[in-house]
DNA sequence: TCGGATAACATGGGACCCCATGGGCGTCAA
DNA sequence: TTGACGCCCATGGGGTCCCATGTTATCCGA
């Protein structure tokens, strides 16, 4: 499996620390990265993670916007002065800042999603609102426009 | 890593000095400088810190612009007239200039962020603020443009 | 088809190491 | 001489590494 599937409940041990579901991890690792790369979502309550593909995408967005302009200064700080990247212990946790966990309200027990070339770490009952809505929305697609969007 | 991620808070102790973080230290090191070039950021009250590529950049940016032009006599002042290499101790420390910190209005704490190419520091609640209005910033233009940023 | 063995995985806990910070001392310049 | 600056060592806490345990899924043989 090369990209992110399915979604995953962990819950966070005596430390703080959280295991990254193992499918996960070889996704991460196809990606001949050790590590993951992290920062809170701009548009929901969760955080973004993924591997060095991700961080190239931001790089590559980056570099579109001249040097030294407040265009470019704005999405640095917004994407990278953000973000971190998680060491995994040999056991496949991490440690997430407190940072980290309070803007997507993270505590005690996480869903992680699978996005395909990212995923995301959600508070679970905020999660399943999230899902709930997502599925009445493609619910309401498919009854409108007999379209046969995939959910 | 090979670049400048994340963000840190640090202190000011006893005798002005102040760390940099272990983990920008190690960018700078990969690539091959020792000290730090800062210098007053010219969009934000923050400094605007990095290794030899930084300054590259600069000379770059520089040699773009037309020799003896008001232009490049504006950003040769302004990039490198006010700039200065931070000598680092043994342990990873820098004294800051009173005029450096003077312009950013760092006192007692600094935050270190992280973007990419090089790092900022700056006064704390200054960030959060610059901070949120980065994001902000980052999503209007996403949602208006449709421009590929990973959600 | 059922049951036991085995492997993979999530989680707990202890120990060590790195890092941020404090402080002392020597050196050089004003 | 005195203050500023650079170099060295000390220290405490947080993070990382390593080992241990229980539980679940998988596989294989009866």
């Amino acid at each position: 499996m090369d990209c992110f599937l399915s979604h995953f409940a962990h819950r966070f041990g005596a430390k703080g620390r959280i295991s990254i579901p193992a499918a996960f991890r070889q996704a991460l690792a196809k990606g001949g990265f050790e590590g993951v790369y992290a920062y809170p979502s701009l548009d929901a309550p969760a955080l973004d993670c993924g591997g060095h593909k991700l961080l190239a995408e931001i790089d590559a967005l980056l570099a579109t916007l001249p040097p030294f302009s407040p265009a470019r200064d704005a999405f640095a700080t917004a994407l990278l002065g953000t973000s971190e990247i998680l060491r995994m212990d040999s056991e496949g946790r991490v440690l997430l800042d407190d940072r980290l966990k309070a803007a997507p309200g993270l505590e005690g027990e996480a869903v992680f999603v699978g996005q395909g070339h990212k995923f995301q770490i959600w508070e679970p009952s905020r999660f399943a609102a999230r899902l709930d809505a997502a599925r009445a929305r493609v619910r309401l697609l498919r009854s409108g426009q007999g379209a046969g969007a995939p959910a």
